[in-house]
Parts: structure tokens; sequence; C-alpha cells
DNA sequence: GTCGTTGCAAACGGTTTGCACCGTC
DNA sequence: GACGGTGCAAACCGTTTGCAACGAC
């Protein structure tokens, strides 16, 4: 599966990964661009999408879908759940133990050759709360 | 939450209705579109996103975000959860019990306040891994 | 020197929207 | 008859891609 020999380390890759290890939260391919944008100015949107969708292909790091129409990515590769807020968007971990068990069970009841699971918790979270209280 | 009152039953919106509800798959909007299209020929694919969106916010019908590009609809508005195909892309149910307690527990932990969870496993399906077989 | 990688800009694909007409209530 | 819903087409927006130049190995 990895394959790490044949990929070069440009300084846009090793940017890029330093940067999304470097934050705990869970940017959008835009927001990465953001970021790296800070110390490589002149990199491209497309050059981020590229090396992200790459290193998620070797397992260095996590695309998630936690719904919304923007994929974000996450530095911790391994398996961990999400709480997503509805209201503002943002995606944040999910500290509670892994479900154990469901990729088996699912596998013998369905004959899936199961690979992952992913658990998301959706709601408001505490900060939208307290902006829909002020607004009202 | 219910506002059926103000909601026109049209023929569109009940024929989108009729179809999602007839299938146990988890189409996407284009396949809607298509389905509905055999019985009202010059229904817009616009329409159906509408009408989808619009049922899915009363909760009369549910919106399925399992990855992929391509938002699904499920005619079923319990909460259950999927299986998805990572080759072929097809989603499907999966019968096992809902995990208890995971909504208060990321409550409490999180000072959210919760409205849903998702579980979603992905792997390939029977189909796809006999394909593979095939073609190797 | 090779060949994977980059920046750029154009293309893509799913979804949304503005508008004038239509049909349900 | 009012006003929400429709069909149509154009716009949107996140993402992907073709290409010529670049730079890591």
């Amino acid at each position: 599966m990895l394959s790490e020999t044949m990929l070069r380390m440009t300084k846009q890759r090793q940017t890029i990964l330093e940067e999304l290890r470097s934050v705990t939260s869970h940017p959008t391919a835009d927001d990465m661009y953001e970021m790296v944008r800070q110390r490589l100015p002149r990199i491209s949107l497309g050059t981020v999408y590229r090396n992200l969708e790459i290193l998620a292909a070797e397992g260095v790091v996590k695309k998630i879908d936690a719904g919304g129409s923007k994929k974000r990515f996450d530095g911790n590769a391994e398996t961990h759940y999400h709480l997503r807020c509805l209201q503002c968007g943002k995606v944040e971990d999910l500290a509670i133990p892994l479900v154990s068990g469901v990729e088996e069970k699912a596998a013998s009841l369905s004959g899936y050759s199961v690979v992952a699971h992913s658990l998301v918790i959706s709601g408001v979270c505490p900060d939208c709360q307290k902006n829909n209280k002020k607004a009202s």
C-alpha cells in the first residue's frame, strides 16, 4: 500500500503535511490553502488538492466527510469519531471509545470486505447555542 | 417543526415521495429524476432537488451523506446505519442495533445540543469482490 | 537527465437559483 | 385570485485536469 519511496518530498507537500499536523481542527482544502499560503505564497489551490489526495491515499492523513458540501482533512489518521455543528459547520473530535465489533458484525452480516467505519454526531455547538440566545 | 398544512401536495411532490418510498435503495437526486420521469416526463431536475430538500427539511424523508460526491436520499426517516461500497458507490441499509447512549454521552462531553448521529461502514461489496476476482 | 510535481486556467459535475408562467388551495 | 410550485436555463462552487515549465532524485 505504501509506495513512500516513489513520493518526492517537495517543499509544497512537506509544508501541507506540517500545517495539517500542527492543527487539531479539520480544515477544508481551502482552509489548508490559506494556511500554507502564509509560508508558500505562490502555491496553487490545485497543488493543495493534489497533495491532500495523495497523502490521504498513502494513509498519512485522513479525508473526512461529515456531511456538508466541503470535504475536510484530519492530520490524525487513526480511527476516531466526530462532532459536527449543523449551524456553523465546524467539525471536532469526539473523545469516546470506539464501538467495538461493528466492523466484524457488519462484515459477517453483509459479506462486505470492511475497510473502515465512521460515526458522526450532529447538533449545535455551545458557541452557536449562545449566539442563538443572544439573537432572540 | 411540521408545517405540513402549508405544503401544497402537487403531482410532482407526491410522485417523488411515492417513488422514494417504493424503493429500498438510496437513490441520488439524479436517480430520483430518472425514476420520476417515467411517470412525469416533463418534470425538471430542479424540481426534484427542491422537493427532496423540502421533504427532508420536514423530516418526511432523510438526506444521507455517506461520502462520495453525490448526496443520497432515504425514504425511511428513522435512524439506522449504512454500508457503503468504496468501489461501486452503492449504499445499503445495515441491520444492526443502534449504538445506545452515544448521543447522550457526546452531549454531556461536549455541550452540543445533539440532533442525530450516523454510522457508516465502508468496504467492498460482494458483487465488486466477485468482479475483482474475475478480472485478475 | 528523468519523470514526478507545480502553477495556471479552463473544465467538470452536482446543486442552486432567478424568472415568468402555472395550478393548488 | 393569491401565492406556492414548476420548468427552464444560467449561475454557483468545490474539485479535477491538461499542459508546459520546474526541480527532486
